[in-house]
DNA sequence: TTGTATGCGTTATCAC
DNA sequence: GTGATAACGCATACAA
């Protein structure tokens, strides 16, 4: 290595402007592209980038902040990091950041609303121009947004429907999720279809039965409410796959007939394999279970899981979109005073379509006919 | 909402100053418990925190961070946030770094080199005091952390042995590991073990290997040549599934029998424990698998994997707690000269023991007596 | 014990 | 077209 030890000292923007022979204003307008440079000879900015380059010129991060209010970074707040559903969303982001001079902060909730709103806080400190919160369904918006709302700090949540808390979201079409599960289902032969849903005070949980009615009706076929059961509210990570592994439990005991498991997600489709592995019960042939999201585990398990993909990567991404829109308006209105809504205010909700993931979990029904 | 639009203007070091009738100096000092503090009234100190308290003064980190040349926070540079291994790791970092004032800052390199050296950068831009690299098996260190090596910057890589590369590393005991693997299935009466190594060029997996081959000769049982298979070097995310697939297909056509499979780790048992279903072998009544992690997915899939548990939040925790003691360190000897280690250069590697996870894919051997 | 003055590296507002 | 100069908010050496 030659003698590299002279890059101790870091070069500034003084130095450049030294070395170039112009002053550091008009190197830092250059630099920057700033609107003035419009008005410097294309000359002197090729000199002063090419110096620039020569010495190894990096910007202060923090001069630069300090000075310009601006910190170039948007917060990632992960409801729980561990859990696969959000993971995938993280890459979405992280991809749609990359193009850009933003860089994301994420802190990692751990399921915990305490943790949560001690991270938004240090996030604010540091000053994060935009928001992106990552729920999953354990989410409990128990206010804690609040601040944030009225922060006027231009936010999106992926993964869940706020939109009733006037919070802009980024979801996948639920309701269309479960029509397209039961159509699965229903075109393999299954009439007895046991269904086990959500949560009932969430929202997405709703919508899914919603699609999955809707298809009932238009097929003249109906759910007995016998065959259904409903997830706890639970704040435990893993209570999706145990509600699966004890609901489904509870449905065979009960006696009542079934060909097939429709389950709010993946982690409780694994669990009623489980549980129906237990009884005996062979997955697909005695018994055909279709998951939701399409986490990794669906894949790897044997069998493979069916299931309605969200398209969680480019729902990440979609986030990310909107979150730099609003920045960028934000910025523009900026001296426009005004009560008026920045981007940040205005709630809505962005539903991306789900698809149909085929595996092995599921089969045509062996021998029954009509409901 | 009551009229919080007072709020607007930040409050500063300065109007604390003001309206506690003490100087910035001394209200810096009281409010940073600097070592000056030591001479301040007691009396004055309680009356500036009130004050502080009462304005709700949030000191702003740029500028702090600009004037003390000190970042307050430490680079975590995950390879592939998607490898549900990565993830455990990083609850452990943020559990050990929630008591500090550092703040992690996470970026996810994909699975891509180039990506890794991008953002390597920006952390060094962004002046992190500490490095954290979680690395997977697919990591390859093609010099990727020799400017970092250089740069006297503190860190550590967690989840790969990089000791041989003069980087500090936290690791499971893998000998240990592949020890008690084999040790659990000899217990169970296996004596015909088919082995799927990791790839060659990993030294994690020779190490594993060598624990299988302690155990082996210990007790006077000879491994099979022929029922030994070893991943290929990959850089696919899913190229352990995939391999564990196929090598275990492999294994069940070349016609030599085995009762048990020891996988590398997780993924490439699943991998197994698919290609044995397709072969229409049931485990474990047929075949016991055991893994290696403890990832999720070995613990939602039917049957559960019973693996060899690496503690991964606690070696994250424990990577933590190194690259702080060594910026503690860094910060003390630092006028003290000298091109003598600040604790960044001494390479070792720290180990954590493995332990048995008992679950459904491994039971009592049924006919065979011995080798 | 406490206050004053200075500078960290940038950007922005003016003059020239 | 370009250059002085003044902040941004904080921490610290030094003075008192």
């Amino acid at each position: 290595m030659p003698g590299r030890r002279a890059q101790l000292k870091r070069i500034t923007l003084v130095d450049v402007a030294r070395e170039s022979g112009f002053s550091p204003s008009t190197v830092s307008i250059v630099l920057n592209n700033a609107p003035l440079s419009r008005y410097v000879a294309a000359q002197t900015k090729e000199h002063i980038r090419k110096t620039a380059q020569k010495l190894g010129y990096r910007p202060d991060t923090f001069a630069r902040s300090l000075r310009s209010r601006r910190s170039q970074t948007i917060g990632v707040m992960i409801f729980d990091i561990s859990d696969p559903f959000c993971m995938l969303i993280l890459r979405g982001i992280e991809r749609a950041l990359h193009a850009t001079p933003y860089l994301p902060i994420m802190m990692d909730a751990h399921n915990e609303q305490k943790q949560f709103e001690s991270y938004l806080d240090m996030l604010m400190e540091r000053r994060v121009e935009g928001l992106i919160v990552v729920a999953n369904w354990l989410f409990e918006e128990g206010g804690l947004l609040a601040q944030v709302r009225d922060s006027r700090l231009p936010t999106i949540v992926v993964g869940r429907d706020l939109s009733a808390e006037k919070i802009r979201s980024v979801i996948v079409e639920n309701e269309q999720g479960g029509y397209l599960a039961m159509e699965h289902l229903y075109g393999l032969g299954h009439r007895r279809i046991a269904v086990i849903r959500g949560p009932a005070k969430l929202l997405d949980s709703q919508r899914r039965w919603e699609g999955i009615q809707r298809f009932a009706r238009e097929h003249a076929l109906t759910i007995d409410g016998r065959c259904v059961r409903e997830l706890p509210d639970s704040l435990d990570p893993t209570s999706g796959f145990e509600g699966g592994v004890a609901l489904t439990a509870e449905l065979l005991e009960s006696g009542v007939e079934f060909t097939a498991v429709l389950a709010f997600d993946d982690l409780t489709a694994l669990g009623a394999v489980r549980a129906l592995a237990r009884a005996g019960r062979k997955v697909p042939e005695d018994c055909s279970v279709i998951g939701f999201d399409d986490v990794p585990p669906a894949l790897l398990s044997t069998p493979g899981i069916t299931t309605i993909r969200q398209p969680m990567e480019d729902m990440g991404a979609l986030a990310t979109e909107f979150v730099l829109e609003a920045i960028g308006k934000a910025q523009e209105a900026d001296g426009a005073e005004g009560a008026g809504g920045n981007g940040a205010g205005q709630s809505a909700v962005h539903m991306l379509a789900p698809s149909l993931v085929l595996r092995e979990s599921t089969q045509a029904v062996r021998v029954e006919i009509a409901g």
